[in-house]
DNA sequence: GTGGTCTAGACCACC
DNA sequence: GTGGTCTAGACCACG
């Protein structure tokens, strides 16, 4: 379900919370539905219970995931996206090193929105 | 010309990589340029001169610049881009990141092409 | 293990790699073998943290290590050569150099080609 | 008759040096020969007469060329190689260096000996 | 514990 | 003047 590498520059509890939040969107997590324990996860994928407490703090902070005393951790039922001008210049900023990087591997724009489209197709696979 | 924020998480040293590639993609800089030396660039960013030499020896290695022996720093002439599979495959990671971010603080696909379309703008002002 | 010496005209970070790139090739160091830590090597060596660093970092570039976050360097799993024609160039300019800095010394073609049967000979000690 | 590239690594005036020997080797300057004036090269390689001065120093420094007094430089005639024990261990090292390069790269043993077998060709083509 | 980044300040080779 | 290397010592993120 969730893939971590170990090996890849990015944090591992950087990837948890990107492979959980993918699972929501497409589908695969519905709201409502109980996450792995933190320690079921963390033997799961073979990482550290901190590393995966970690995660599961981040996004509890960003209220995708809610934890229920005693019960478990659990999609958040009434997530609301809000886009609030900081993430949206963070956003702008990171993707726009993204464009820079790509046009200097030799990709044109074409090759890029072809990719981005893509990716798109892959997130609504379950949907 | 380069912007440093020394309060960002990005690391100096990749804001100056990525400051002086944008600058080349702008226009700004030409092939056959100098770039400001080591010392000046560091003390025009108030930043450590070896912090700027880790930045200028990187771009080398992508043979972005070329350093011609004590006479200094340049941008390179003939620059080649190769797409090769590794950073093709990073882009993708990072950019189904930030697509999964955007969708996660409610942007629709529409608004990302909008998004994107700005920064290629952005990037031909001086072309 | 691998022997620096500081009053060598080479820099210290080259004759780690070339000392762990030698290592690798004898056998002595197997692929998943961990490395010393930087601390741990720089203070076996005598050298300062930093230079090690700068060694293991350029190892791992050219994908002949690999660090797993927070666990340490390992020596990569499935190290594949690729033969460009950059480092062809460079491997034939240096090669020509030492030839004729041979033929300077007396050396015949012969004596050269003993040299090296003997080079290859003690890089398979171990294998 | 000599190439000069300041992109390289390699120093100017060490490439001076080896484009002379190399010469010499190929027979292309003979014992005897007068070698232009360290202004009249260095305004040919587009080189500060400082480097070619440091070159030219050096090479006589190795008896490779000798300087009479008010008439220039020239191609020493009687120079006699003289193979000591640090110079072959220098060899010796600079070429398991190159090896381990090559091995790292993917060449073979036999690569490798055609490789060093067209440098011998190279060589003696005026010979 | 691990490696990654940064600073301050030094020395050197090269041009 | 230029960049390249090294040291000493600090702080941080990550697991």
């Amino acid at each position: 379900m969730i893939n971590v590498d170990s090996r890849s520059s990015k944090p591992i509890y950087e990837q948890i919370i990107d492979g959980i939040k993918e699972n929501i969107l497409k589908g695969i997590l519905l709201p409502g539905d109980k996450l792995p324990s933190v320690r079921e996860l963390s033997s799961m994928i073979m990482a550290n219970p901190n590393t995966v407490s970690k995660a599961y703090q981040e996004l509890e902070r960003q209220k995708v995931i809610e934890t229920l005393r005693g019960k478990g951790t659990f999609v958040a039922l009434n997530f609301k996206p809000k886009l609030d001008e900081d993430s949206l210049k963070n956003l702008k900023a990171q993707m726009k090193k993204i464009i820079i990087e790509a046009l200097y591997v030799g990709m044109t724009k074409e090759e890029m929105f072809d990719m981005i489209d893509k990716i798109f197709k892959d997130l609504e696979v379950e949907k």
